[in-house]
RNA sequence: GUAGCCGUAGCUCAGUCGGUUAGAGCGCCAGGUUGUGGCCCUGGAGGUCGGGGGUUCAAUUCCCCUCGGUUACCCCA
C-alpha cells in the first residue's frame, strides 16, 4: 500500500513491468508481423489531437458525449487524448493524400474517461489496421481475415467472429426507420431503461443487453430487406470471401455497433472464454463517410481495433501465449574483486550472448541464488584459484550439474560455439 | 455518472465483540556451508492497519467524508 505522501498510477491507468512487459512486446510483434505479410505499413499519430477531429465520428455517440478526455493548451486550442484512431488515421489521410489504397496498422495507447472495470481501463491499448481508398469487398474479406489469423495464430482457440451489414447510408437511414417504428409498436415491452435510445438512436437498442429488450428486438426487421442492390452484393461477396479462405463466422443482425460512422461490413470478434461483461476482443467496419467528414475527397475506409489487455485477458483464460524466455543465457560470479565480471559480461554480450552478475561484491552463496532465480542456463565462476591459473569454471544450471574447467581466453568462443549448436 | 463489495508488511491474507510492543505464509536479506544455486534449518529487515474528520479515557476496530481497487449498469477495445 502506497504511503500517504506516495504516488500512484492515476486512476484507470496500471504499470506495466517485467514479466508482463514482454509479453506485451512479443504480442505487438506477433501483430506486426501479420500486418506486414499483408503489405501493411505503421503509422504513428499524434496522442492528442484537435477534438474536432473526434467529433466527427458521430454527436450522438458516448465516446464523444462522455468519455472524451479533453483538455485546453497553454494556447486555449481544444485538445483531447485519443479515444480511438480511426479518425485520427482518416484525419492523417486527408493531411498527407497517400496513394491508394492506403493500408496500414498502429500499436498504441488510447484513453476514454470513464469507470474502469474488468476489460476497461482509462488508459488501454489497442492494435489495428486501417485501409483507406478502395470499396472492393475483398478488402473487406483481407482485413477481417487479418485479425482472425492473428487471434488464431498467438493460440487463442474460443473466438467468435460475428458479421453484419449496415448497408450504405440511405440504407441505413430507411433501416433506422424502420427500426424506430417497429420498437414504437412494442414499447410496453422494452425495457424502461432502453426508451430513451428509441427516440435518440434507434439502431443501438438492437445490442441492448437487457432481457425484455432483447425479446423485441430479437423479431426486429432485420437489414436484409433494405439492402440495396449494390449494398446487397457487397455483403455477399464478403460472405463468399471468408466462406472461400474457410474462417467461420456467425451473421449478427443485432450487431450495430456503437460509432456512427459505419456502413456496409460490421464485425466483431467475441471470446467465449471470458466471462467478463466486455468479451469483444475487438471489433471494426467500413466507414465510407469520415474522410468527407474530416475535409477530405470522398473516400472509402475499413478496418478494425482490437485490445491489447483483453486479449491478454482471453490469453489468461485460455493459457494460451505464454511469456516469451527473457532470462540472460549465462550468469558471471566473480568472487575476486569483481574485474572479472565485468569484463566478461562485456565480452559476452559484444558476441550477442547475453549475459547479467551481482553486484555489490556479495557472497558466493548470494551470486549462486542470483544466477538460479535469474534462469541462466551457465554460471561462470571464477575465483582467486581460477584468476591464478587464467582459466575459469563453467558450470551448467540446467540440465546437469555439469561442471568443467576452461581457459579464460577460451570460454567466450565455447559459449558460443555450444549455443549455435543448439 | 450510479450501485454493491473490498482497502492490515513487496505479494496473498488472518486478526482486533475498542484496551499494553499488530500476526502468518510466500518473497527479500544474512547465516548454517569464509568456492557452489535449487531442498532444509535459524535469524533479520520491512506496517504511522489507504487518507481526513468525529465519538471515546483510549480507534487498525464504531460513525461520517474522501481517495483507491474490484464487479456491474451504460458503452466499448
Amino acid at each position: 500500500m502506497a504511503k500517504a505522501t506516495g504516488f500512484k498510477t492515476p486512476k484507470g491507468t496500471r504499470d506495466v513491468g517485467p514479466p508482463d512487459s514482454a509479453r506485451w512486446q512479443a504480442l505487438i510483434s506477433a501483430f506486426e508481423r501479420e500486418a506486414q505479410l499483408a503489405n501493411y505499413g505503421l503509422l504513428h499519430t499524434p496522442i492528442f489531437e484537435d477534438i474536432g477531429v473526434f467529433q466527427r465520428i458521430g454527436e450522438g455517440t458516448d465516446v464523444v458525449q462522455k468519455q472524451m478526455w479533453d483538455f485546453l493548451d497553454k494556447g486555449d486550442r481544444r485538445m483531447v487524448l485519443r479515444p480511438e484512431n480511426t479518425a485520427s488515421v482518416c484525419r492523417s489521410f486527408v493531411q498527407q493524400r497517400p496513394i491508394v489504397p492506403w493500408k496500414i496498422w498502429y500499436q498504441g495507447p488510447f484513453f476514454r474517461y470513464e469507470e474502469p472495470q474488468a476489460g476497461r481501463q482509462r488508459q488501454f491499448n489497442q492494435l489495428g489496421i486501417e485501409v483507406l481508398g478502395s470499396s472492393d469487398a475483398d478488402i473487406d474479406v483481407e482485413a477481417i481475415a487479418l485479425g482472425s489469423r492473428f487471434l488464431e495464430r498467438i493460440g487463442l482457440k474460443r473466438v467468435l467472429l460475428l458479421i453484419n451489414s449496415m448497408g450504405d447510408v440511405e440504407t441505413r437511414l430507411k433501416y433506422a426507420q424502420a427500426v424506430q417504428d417497429y420498437l414504437r409498436a412494442n414499447l410496453g415491452d422494452i425495457d424502461r431503461e432502453d426508451h430513451e435510445k428509441i427516440e435518440a438512436h434507434p439502431l443501438r437498442v438492437l445490442d441492448s443487453k437487457r432481457p425484455n429488450t432483447r425479446k423485441v428486438t430479437a423479431e426486429a426487421p432485420r437489414v436484409e430487406q433494405f439492402l440495396s442492390v449494390e449494398a446487397g452484393a457487397h455483403f455477399d461477396r464478403v460472405q463468399a470471401g471468408l466462406g472461400s479462405l474457410g474462417i467461420s463466422f456467425a451473421i449478427e443482425p443485432r450487431l450495430v455497433r456503437g460509432l456512427d460512422y459505419y456502413t456496409h461490413t460490421l464485425f466483431e470478434y467475441q471470446s467465449s472464454a471470458l466471462d467478463t461483461a466486455q468479451n469483444a476482443l475487438g471489433g471494426g467496419g467500413r466507414y465510407n463517410g469520415l474522410v468527407e467528414e474530416l475535409g477530405g475527397p470522398d473516400t472509402p475506409g475499413i478496418g478494425f481495433a482490437m485490445g491489447v489487455e483483453r486479449i491478454l485477458l482471453a490469453c489468461d483464460a485460455e493459457q494460451a501465449f505464454v511469456p516469451p524466455d527473457t532470462a540472460p543465457v549465462v550468469w558471471i560470479i566473480d568472487v575476486t574483486d569483481g574485474s572479472s565480471a565485468r569484463d566478461l559480461t562485456h565480452e559476452l554480450r559484444s558476441t550477442g550472448v547475453s549475459a547479467d552478475r551481482s553486484f555489490d561484491h556479495r557472497s558466493m552463496r548470494s551470486q549462486m541464488k542470483a544466477a538460479d532465480r535469474s534462469g541462466a542456463a551457465w554460471a561462470i565462476i571464477v575465483g582467486d584459484q581460477e584468476v591464478a591459473s587464467g582459466v575459469v569454471t563453467l558450470r551448467n544450471l540446467r540440465e546437469s550439474d555439469d561442471q568443467k574447467t576452461i581457459e579464460r581466453s577460451q570460454v567466450v568462443a565455447y559459449l558460443v560455439e555450444v549455443l549455435s549448436q543448439r
